[in-house]
DNA sequence: GCAAAAGTGTTACGAATACACCCATGA
DNA sequence: TCATGGGTGTATTCGTAACACTTTTGC
């Protein structure tokens, strides 16, 4: 033993919320549990940590599990800690979000998990303080969205401005004008028209872009993060 | 036992970053260890979870047993887990920071614990991971104070406009054009002459400011924290 | 009377907003 | 040919930044 002999441990849990973009709706992906606590009720994914991982890592193990995704875009949120908040045992929770594109993650896993896509407007109840992580995820996402470009990993490699406007309104659950939406968001300079159009859903068809991180970087990484790319409106 | 059997537990610390402000400096309070590991070096103020206390509460005790004080400003920052981050046993940290009058608090607990205050830009080193814990709390109250009226919790009940711009100054380590900011701070409408004047510092005298929270409330809450209240230059 | 800090207004610039019409195409 | 969604430009407003002199008073 060591110098800590008297105190107490805890299960410390790894809880995710992760975010899905389909085209039109910001969803949420959430399990059935068939297991106890709460089984046949939805929930996050979670999972316990491990001796020997770090926490980055074991939300990244257990987002895996669910997904098949690796090196995706996550991000620690809050830690929650309420004396009852797990009526089994006493369990600490580090709430971490994701973005993910949702055309490639892994449906069979899905299934296994008996998960589903739910509108982050139309969510189930929840176990616990699930509530709570994702009500903390979608304030951070917003902030997030306004200072760097994560809008980018909830859509395809190729996306077109009315996708991108879709996701920002869904983020932000307004009307966004068009012409102000597009210059502000083509003036980081930073999306390149790959000259191919996307006709699924309108006749015309609209050009599909490409972030380019690079260009991104070269330009917003020197002023330390105080520029906003996007500035959300007052309501 | 339950059907968590199988996992594993882990000691859970909470780590307080202590923020003060002395008229001209911002200040961290820290603590030279008597204790192993780490004996005789600096670090931040912590201690471990215990069953029947919340997050917050816990971070509340810690703060309490080294300062005396009560209700005082707190926030959680961030959870710190890596797996070697404390070298008697793995540990989860989450660190808090909290905002006190520097005038308010118990000299005496801080000789007990052989703590002392120093200035934000002239820190010893720290033991473990405690110099990323405050490089998160320094980046946090930047965009706290840009949103929220957190820096009044730094300065006494009265407090000068030029006192006032110090303390942001060295927030945001830059100086500031005097006019503006006063413009700035005072459009909030929350900020109420005293017509006392304050003459330590000079011989015109300053006036004496109260910041008035309900009138802050009346006006900013409802606006759903859109608002910012300060904007950082952005260099 | 002078040094030292407190207090005060105006102008110039840039960013955000509001707003309406034409374009391309499939049906 | 018409219905549907994609694409474009300008004028106005508002907020931010830059900037210099007067006031008070203790020494």
């Amino acid at each position: 033993m060591n110098q800590y002999d008297s105190i107490e441990r805890f299960p410390v849990a790894l809880d995710g919320i992760i975010f899905g973009f389909d085209q039109f709706t910001l969803k949420l992906l959430l399990i059935k549990r068939d297991f106890e606590p709460e089984k046949g009720k939805w929930s996050l994914m979670g999972g316990f940590l491990r001796p020997d991982e770090n926490l980055d890592e074991a939300a990244s193990r257990i987002l895996k599990m669910l997904t098949g995704l690796k090196n995706i875009y996550l991000e620690q949120l809050y830690g929650f800690g309420d004396v009852d908040r797990d009526p089994v045992e006493r369990t600490i929770s580090i709430a971490y979000y994701s973005l993910i594109n949702i055309q490639n993650h892994d449906k069979d896993l899905v299934k296994k998990y008996s998960a589903r896509w739910f509108p982050v407007k139309e969510l189930p109840d929840l176990i616990f303080d699930h509530h709570k992580m994702v009500e903390a995820a979608k304030a951070r996402l917003r902030y997030k969205a306004a200072r760097q470009p994560v809008g980018f990993e909830l859509l395809p490699e190729k996306f077109t401005l009315p996708e991108l406007q879709q996701l920002y309104e869904a983020i932000y659950e307004t009307r966004l004008d068009k012409r102000n939406f597009r210059r502000r968001i083509l003036s980081m300079g930073a999306l390149v028209n790959t000259n191919e159009k996307q006709k699924e859903f309108s006749k015309k068809g609209a050009y599909l872009y490409r972030f380019d991180r690079e260009t991104f970087e070269r330009q917003y990484a020197l002023t330390g993060g105080s520029n906003q790319i996007f500035k959300p409106p007052n309501k």
